[in-house]
Order: structure tokens, then sequence, then C-alpha cells
DNA sequence: TGCTGTTGTTGACGCCGTCAACACTCAGCA
DNA sequence: TGCTGAGTGTTGACGGCGTCAACAACAGCA
């Protein structure tokens, strides 16, 4: 990117901002990222990055969005050859979801939450949690077509599958789970109990 | 209770400033509940609230205690009778629970929300959510006894149910599910999910 | 009747998002 | 080479916010 020498332009401060933003997230939540204080952190004036963003929330919506494809290389970066059984990828997927929300979770809660959202529909952010479930959909397919999964309708599968990681991100990010329970036992027993629930059995 | 006329005190303000907060909310979501309307909307000063609370996340800590209280009811009155197999109970509990979310969006959204959390730990309110995961608990020992689902640690399992009604709950609230999807078939077929995968079967 | 603690009011402070008016910079064209 | 206009950054100002401190009205009790 080259440093541009302290100029008065700033070189690239639409993206400076997103990074920023993101870091100063993580370190004291989305409350703490204000258009004064980004400004002063990046040594810009307080309403340099309305040239960039219309307002607050819109700068918000790219973190998310931006945190959104960074979920989404680490849940595809699980593609290590179609080795050990293909549950197994599924499994990892659920695994490599919590622990994203748990390493960034002011940013996860950024992508969910309403903070971002309340405005109109943000057609950006919903492509980026689209894209999401896409992938999700495409890997229940091949299992049901592996025999590995009941053969049912996959999107609805995908979004039973996505609640409960999401959910139990969720709860644990927000402390409502024991912190003496085992964090990595419990998201076995949750993607385990789902792919159960959804493996193809004998009617009874 | 009793209207205590005009006079210069209010006579129930604490109780009057959780009820319309909760009112404001459902109206125009957390953020629109402002120190400074609540008091106007209740005929009060905009510092008569720090009388009752020390500052506007205590109140809103109130109010998610409300919700919570609330939804422990409506979890709860379900009990009518052992009427029906038992696991049909646990079926009508996640049902309620993500129909008490969509009712009440704002209102869960606080509940769950760092809004009210981000400072720290909130005994009340873990209390509360508390009381829910141990009701929870309760309802699965007594299936598992009944040999209708799987016998694990029945805290583990009631994490992993709350998991999957809370993270349903939370995706619809946030509109991340498609809106032509049939919300009830998708509650259902949650639910079904969890229960099947804690269903107790033979080892393979 | 008067005292005391509780509850409500008003004024002030600093921080916030945002807008309007202005200033600097740079690329491209005359 | 110098001008110009679009793009980018700055400053001043406004209204709204949470909150605190000082003051005022009330209720209940001695």
């Amino acid at each position: 990117m080259a440093e541009r020498a302290r100029t008065y332009h700033h070189g690239d401060l639409r993206a400076a901002l997103v990074e920023e933003a993101a870091t100063m997230i993580s370190e004291g939540g989305a409350a703490s990222v204000t258009m004064r204080a980004i400004g002063s952190r990046l040594g810009v004036s307080r309403a340099a990055p309305y040239r960039h963003f219309p307002d607050r929330a819109a700068l918000l919506v790219a973190v998310a969005v931006a945190g959104f494809e960074r979920l989404n290389r680490r849940l595809g970066s699980g593609d290590t050859g179609a080795s050990s059984t293909s549950v197994e990828r599924l499994r990892r997927m659920g695994e490599q979801y919590v622990r994203f929300a748990l390493e960034h979770p002011a940013h996860y809660r950024l992508m969910y939450g309403k903070e971002a959202l309340e405005r109109q529909d943000q057609p950006e952010l919903r492509t980026a949690a689209g894209s999401l479930l896409e992938n999700l959909v495409d890997v229940i397919r091949v299992h049901q077509e592996s025999g590995e999964i009941e053969t049912a309708d996959p999107r609805a599968q995908a979004y039973v599958a996505w609640s409960a990681v999401h959910g139990l991100a969720s709860l644990l990010i927000e402390r409502q789970i024991d912190p003496n329970v085992d964090v990595d036992d419990l998201i076995r027993q949750t993607t385990q109990t789902i792919l159960d629930g959804m493996r193809d059995r004998s009617p009874d």
C-alpha cells in the first residue's frame, strides 16, 4: 500500500477506517467506535469519515461485512480433500464457526446485532450472510447424496444447523453458559446432536 | 397501585419506568429508550429516573429481567397435566420459546444483547436466565428417566437444546432467514432434529 | 408543628453524530 | 506551464444525549 508520506490526503482512508474500526471493536466493543475517536486514531478530523461513509451505521455495516467474509473463508478452508468421513467436515465447520465467534466476540455480535441492521435492510450484509448459508447448503447436499444424512430439504437442514451453532456461539459470548462447562465438549456435543438428528434412520 | 392524583410525587415511578421502557422498546427498540424521553412520557423530569436507577443501563437490565420472568412463565404454563407424550412437552417449550421471541423481538434482543450486559456481570439478569436453564434441565431429566431420550448429562443436553431454539429465534429476529420459509415448519423441524439427536438409540 | 429523609426539578458539563462552509491537493487539459 | 474542477480533509456549529450537583416539594413521624 505504500506510505504516502505525511500529506494532506490520507491515501486510503476508507480501508483504514474499516480496519481501525475492527481493531477498536475488538478492544472496546462497537460502542467505542466513535466518528471522533476513529478519526483521531487515524490522525484525521472527526468529519473525514463522512467522505467515505454516509454515517456511522454504514461504517459499521462495512466492518460487519468484512467479518462475514473472514468467517466464510475460515469455514471454507476446512476443504482439505475429501479425506475422513465427510460428515467430519460438517462437524469441523461447526467447530470453526463457534471458535471464530469466541475469538472475536464483539465483531461477531456486530455481524448479527441490530446495531448495523437497525436502518433499512442492508443488501451487502444480507449477501455476505447469505453466501455463508449457501456454502452450508452445498455441503449438506453432498452428504445427503452420500447417504450420510437424511434426504430432506437441504435449505431447512442448513437453517437448523446454523441455528444450533449460532445459538451456542451467542450464548457463550453473552456468558449465559456456566464457565465450568468444557467448551470443546459442548461444541462437540452440539454438532453431534444435530448430525445424529439429521442422520438417516429407519422410520419408527 | 391506585392513581395517586396529580401530585408532586409520582406514586410508583420505578414500576412505571420499567413498564414504559418495555413499551418504548416494543415501539422503537432499546435505542429509543432515552432518560429524557421516558421521563417526558411519564410526565416527569429527565433526571427523575436517577432516583430509582443508577443509570440507563440499570433500567434496561430491569426490563430485561422482567422479560426473562415473562418468558419463564410462558414456558412453564405448558404444564397442562402429563398428558400426551412427555416429549411433546419439550417440543411445545421450544415452540413457545421461539414464538415469544418473534412476538417481542426488541425485548428479546435486549434480554440477550450486550446492551444490558456491557457493564460488569449483572447478578439479577444472570439469575433470571439461570432459572430458565434450570427449568429446562428439570424437564429433560424427567424425560431421561422415562427413557424417551438418551441418558447423559442433562445440563449439557439443556445447553444444546437452548442453543438451538435461541439460535433459531435470533436468526429469525435478525431477518437472516428467507421470509418465504414457513416459520412453523422450521420451528418443528428444529425441535424435532434436536429431540431425534438426543433420542436413545442402539449404538452403531 | 417542625424535622428528616425521599423523591422530583433545573442548570450545567462534556461527549456524541451530523451538516455546512471552507481549504488543500492533484490529475488532466489548454 | 498554468488553470480548473473533482475529490478529500478541516473547522464551526447545532441539537440530543447521559449524568451530576444544587435546590425544592412532599410525606410521615416526633
